[in-house]
DNA sequence: TTGACAATCTGACAGAGTGTCACCCATAGT
DNA sequence: ACTATGGGTGACACTCTGTCAGATTGTCAA
């Protein structure tokens, strides 16, 4: 069913917001906009600063006063980001009850966040490749998600729900499976199926941690001697 | 055991090697070499034409009469890679025998290859998202592996070896999860330990493909109802 | 040896993009 | 009316790119 997976407004700020502080914020906002605009159509190695301020009608030399350049609006956005994923992520990482349940809801929601926000995702994930501080936030981002799932893998060791395995690495390995699958099916159009993603991550995650035998509810016994 | 990952000798074209063909080729093994020994210390982003060309001893303008401009010497340099890395995948792409020692078996190899040219994968993979040539050719090399690993999960699963699901996405996600661990932990200097991450990656793709019991082979089973 | 030719290399140039700076302008407080 | 301040601008210097006409080198036939 395609109605799961809306198609993104994507995300924006609304320059009514903060009219408190003055015309700064707004012009802030709208460039903020723009950027979005941009990278929902095109890579983001092809933003210049002048294309970006364009349809903003602002002049290039202005978006100086808003941002020192290109990579730390990108990483304006990748804060924005941040929230909306976390939240998604929040049902394995912190919620209590079946855990397979748990990381199968988790997927899915960050399935459905990759799916709205795909293009910009990646724009973040390439923008990290060519700056230092943006390659620092994005580490950092993808790091936290490296401490709590770690953390959530040792917790269900302790209790015998995940066999005994050092857990950070395999915790490393499996968010980069979970980031680049993302950014491989939803960073540029046309977007993939989010369906089959979500199956597959939700596959590997369940079999990776709990055991095979939870992987297929309704499940044939496959397993040959 | 740290001698079976040695340091590398980063692949290098010997200049000897075609001296038929004129001085033309001994240039070309020349500036490809002292990428390869930038992309060693440095980035790509900050790899510039003047600086490729300064340990040369060439000027900067004749580059361009070997390649079009810098992403195409990642792509050569690519074509170098590919060739070694299909190889180190080889035996579970092809191999007869257990799978699952294959698939350890290949996962070694394309840790292996992952430690000795970590930093010249993190250039491809970096080249990659600012370039559409080079970004089809990895595309085209990542894609070569989706279509590997299908075929073989297709194979075994028609055997009864393992269970019946979608494999093309299971496969693309797995091939995700391989390069981009390997580009995180062996990209940059310093670089990680390989055996933790030969270990999980193991571990994923074992329990995921053939089920969790092949995972700790002195296992006690963990299981609970 | 000489002339001709092709291969190889080079300095100089134009273009695109960046980041900075001195200056302009509206508006609001006195 | 005066002026301080937030907000905006054109113009400049700089870096890097890709191209081109011409210089240099090497080879070979006459």
């Amino acid at each position: 069913m395609s109605e799961t997976y809306k198609l993104p407004s994507p995300l924006r700020v609304d320059p009514q917001a903060v009219p408190r502080v003055g015309k700064s914020e707004q012009t802030r906002a709208l460039i903020m906009n723009a950027a979005l605009d941009f990278i929902w159509a095109r890579p983001f190695c092809e933003l210049t600063v002048s294309t970006l301020m364009m349809p903003t009608g602002v002049s290039r030399s202005a978006f100086y006063q808003y941002f020192d350049d290109l990579h730390e609006v990108m990483n304006a956005l990748l804060d924005m980001l941040k929230g909306e994923i976390f939240e998604a992520a929040a049902p394995w990482v912190s919620g209590v009850g079946d855990p397979v349940a748990l990381v199968r809801d988790s997927l899915g929601g960050l399935v459905r966040v990759g799916y709205e926000r795909g293009p910009l995702i990646r724009a973040v994930s390439d923008a990290s490749t060519t700056d230092t501080r943006i390659e620092n936030a994005w580490v950092q981002f993808i790091g936290d998600f490296d401490d709590a799932a770690t953390a959530r893998i040792e917790a269900d060791q302790a209790q015998g729900l995940i066999p005994k395995f050092e857990a950070r690495p395999v915790a490393i390995a499996l968010n980069r499976l979970d980031a680049y699958t993302l950014i491989e099916a939803f960073g540029q159009h046309p977007r993939g199926e989010p369906e089959p993603v979500r199956e597959a991550l939700g596959r590997i995650w369940v079999a990776t941690l709990y055991g095979s035998q939870w992987v297929d509810p309704p499940s044939s016994d496959l397993r040959r001697t």
